[in-house]
DNA sequence: GCCTGTGAAGGATTTCACAGCC
DNA sequence: GGCTGTGAAATCCTTCACAGGC
């Protein structure tokens, strides 16, 4: 059910949640689609249709309790709950997304942390010890897992996806720089800086007619 | 000239790009829309039609030359040239970023790195010796530097980035964890894993009916 | 027979604009 | 007077479907 929603509004409404909880912090207690909408760069419009799709949540002539609307966006996309997350791949990008200490305040916890490695197996990292990829599968059978993380090499990462969505994994995040393919029903985002640089010298060239 | 292409043309061709690289490396010389679409989860009509925005590169019957698409794309892309990118914030992300080979094969290379810590001045990272912040500007304006990465704390991140478009730069890649202000002619990329994570929630959640 | 390039159609998303409420 | 919620309009983007070339 409710699957009409556009996923571009989805990936909207984290945006906005993040600007609610900046607001609660620094003491705002009510925003407009406006004001929200000038923090953000979107149209106020935008803002209002996007919460449409999923209730109420305004009042005429005040705006958003911001304290609710976060409550509201947070129970919605699931917030509201901790999420176990599995990383495979410890090179020195995992090892970075390992250390990374952004996610865990987001109720986003890394429960354990794979690689093919046998060297680096046992070794201490990011709060886990780093096992082998041959116990991938069955540590996620045993535990609850919610979400992978892919961060290995792109030759390799098909191959983790695959075994991750045997395993009933619904959502990827995927940095290997490569298109992972999950059958319908599993999320995948990617993270590739890389692409994003390539998308932003179109925009410089763009700019300076001809080229150095 | 040329802007009415829209920007998630301009965005997919990054994507094209690296197929095709993978391709040419695997020897093949020759693919369809058809088969280009397969390996990247695209519709082979989307591929002709965002092609068709800046010239004819196939042929009739057999598809596109891999070489030939590949360097066409790097040129409309402005990939056949090197940039020059500075690196402002060396914390562990920003370190990461410094240390991360990924950049540099693809003609992004960070020419500099800076930090407002002055305990952190002078020590090397990733191949460059850390800089004051009070130097960004001055460095900027002497130095032809194309793009900017932030990863600084959300809280210190806009005023970097209104110091480098009051430099000059044009593009950046913003690490941190808020939605920049940049005037019109200025590009933007986020990366944002925590935020992809906060999506990808919702679709676990609507398959889950009662929640856990 | 296979596959591109592309107008036209269709679908999706954004923006408008205003009734209704505080 | 200010602001939401929302149908309707406008815009944007994708897909269709086929003429044309290899």
């Amino acid at each position: 059910m409710t699957l009409e929603i556009p996923e571009v509004v989805i990936n909207r409404l984290p945006v906005y949640a993040r600007a609610l909880a900046d607001l609660a912090d620094a003491g705002e207690s009510v925003v407009s689609s406006q004001a929200l909408g000038d923090l953000l760069d979107v149209t106020p419009a935008q803002i209002r249709k996007d919460l449409s799709y999923f209730g109420r949540f305004g009042k005429q002539g005040r705006g958003y309790n911001v304290q609710g609307l976060l409550a509201r966006l947070r129970e919605i996309l699931g917030l509201d709950r901790r999420w176990r997350v599995v990383l495979v791949g410890v090179g020195r990008l995992g090892q970075a997304i390992a250390e990374y200490g952004g996610f865990s305040p987001q109720g986003f916890e890394i429960v354990a942390v794979f690689d093919s490695d046998r060297e680096s197996v046992g070794k201490p990292i990011g709060g886990a010890k780093i096992r082998h990829s041959d116990d991938l599968d069955a540590f996620l059978r045993t535990n609850g897992v919610d979400i992978g993380i892919v961060a290995v090499p792109a030759l390799a990462a098909q191959q983790v996806v695959d075994r991750l969505v045997k395993a009933g994994i619904q959502a990827i995040l995927n940095y290997a720089p490569m298109t992972p393919h999950v059958p319908h029903g599993v999320t995948v985002r990617n993270i590739d800086p890389v692409l994003a640089m390539q998308s932003m010298t179109f925009y410089i060239k763009q700019r300076e007619p001809a080229g150095k």
